[in-house]
DNA sequence: GTCTATACGCCGATAGAC
DNA sequence: GTCTATCGGCGTATAGAC
């Protein structure tokens, strides 16, 4: 049973590495030390390991930004569905990185990710308004104007990942540049939002980076 | 010396439609008509085509937001410049959808987009400072808002065709999802900005759907 | 400049033994 | 469940004739 497993993490793993088109279903088992033949066993096609992937990013993205939901929301939290969500990003960059291609040649995947993306904005626009509720953001004068910075979110959200790694070609994607992430969505909030909301916001940012700047100098991690 | 442009014309068309995965050199001189030999001929491999396509990319993009800069900067030319790039974006989609993995294989493309990103975020900056000068803007509070900002509008102009094909991926790209992007980028920079000038701006954005409409009703164009 | 022909390697996938 | 062996296809790229 453990290869089944096995396959999928390295999967993951090497795809989030090299990039999705760089792997292949030869690779994979080269790795692990099976044999092609025996990964055929667990998997019909190499698609079907991408699928099954993306399930547990499906999940683990709405379980991130679902989680701790009641009302009303503190800054803290606030700050932490950012931070969650950036790190499934993170942990699947793969997908996001290769998203286009991925989607092209499986329709069922396409479907799927739309339909998540979908939600995705549904519900942020959701928090935002329970924000409003609270009193936390004031209302945008346009009446698309929720939506269309929920959209916002989600592109900045979606594409952090990719626009660190473009801008540093040679360097390595790390904690900090994560949330810096967090501090670039908050920041198109920032003009809608309550000052001392938004402050306390940022300063959970502020303690997340010293505790990744301690973590980085302590190696005993 | 004919074939040779006719190569980059029909691989950029092709990349656009099916991503530039799926587009290969042999497929290239199938649909020209032409010898994978003669392919070779005018080009060394296939990463040469796709570097030349790039730096059309690259001063095409330039050109488009560095035209027209003189100070005042109207509303009508700001919403140009938005609209502009855009199409741009629209017509190398190829090279957005599948950046990453075209970067990765290619370090010259790699270092050369880079220093394209980086440059696209300064002036537009800079496009910023002006229009604070101008009064058209007011300054965002924290220091690095202005950054920030320029940021948040580079990574939404560099996905929303991505953003638009994914959403619906049997549907068509239009001009109105251009429209609609630049009002999208509008709205980052709306709560900064002076009424009567983002007025202006969106009333653009509104002539250029409406003419749009006409086009396609009518099909004379 | 353009062609035909072809080499080479890689990858996805299957057959069939153990 | 796992292996060995292998097939077929495709994509890049080259050699050499015209």
């Amino acid at each position: 049973m453990g290869n089944r497993k096995r396959i999928v993490e390295m999967c993951l793993d090497l795809m989030n590495e090299e990039g999705s088109r760089a792997v292949g279903t030869s690779r994979i088992a080269d790795e692990l030390g099976i044999s092609p033949g025996n990964l055929y066993y667990h998997f019909k096609n190499r698609e079907e390991i991408v699928m099954v992937i993306y399930e547990d990013l499906d999940a683990d993205f709405r379980a991130a930004l679902v989680e701790d939901v009641h009302a009303p929301i503190s800054p803290e939290r606030f700050a932490g569905f950012f931070l969650r969500t950036l790190q499934v990003a993170w942990e699947y960059r793969f997908f996001f990185g290769g998203m286009l291609h991925l989607l092209r040649r499986d329709e069922e995947l396409a479907a799927r990710y739309a339909g998540l993306q979908a939600w995705a904005i549904d519900t942020i626009e959701g928090i935002l308004t329970q924000l409003i509720k609270d009193r936390s953001l004031t209302r945008p004068k346009a009446k698309t104007g929720l939506r269309s910075m929920a959209i916002n979110l989600w592109i900045v959200w979606s594409n952090w990942i990719r626009f660190i790694q473009v801008s540093d070609p040679s360097g390595e994607v790390r904690r900090d540049h994560l949330i810096q992430g967090v501090g670039q969505l908050l920041d198109i909030l920032a003009p809608y939002l309550d000052p001392s909301f938004e402050k306390a916001g940022r300063r959970v940012l502020t303690r997340e980076l010293k505790k990744f700047a301690e973590e980085a100098a302590d190696p005993a991690s």
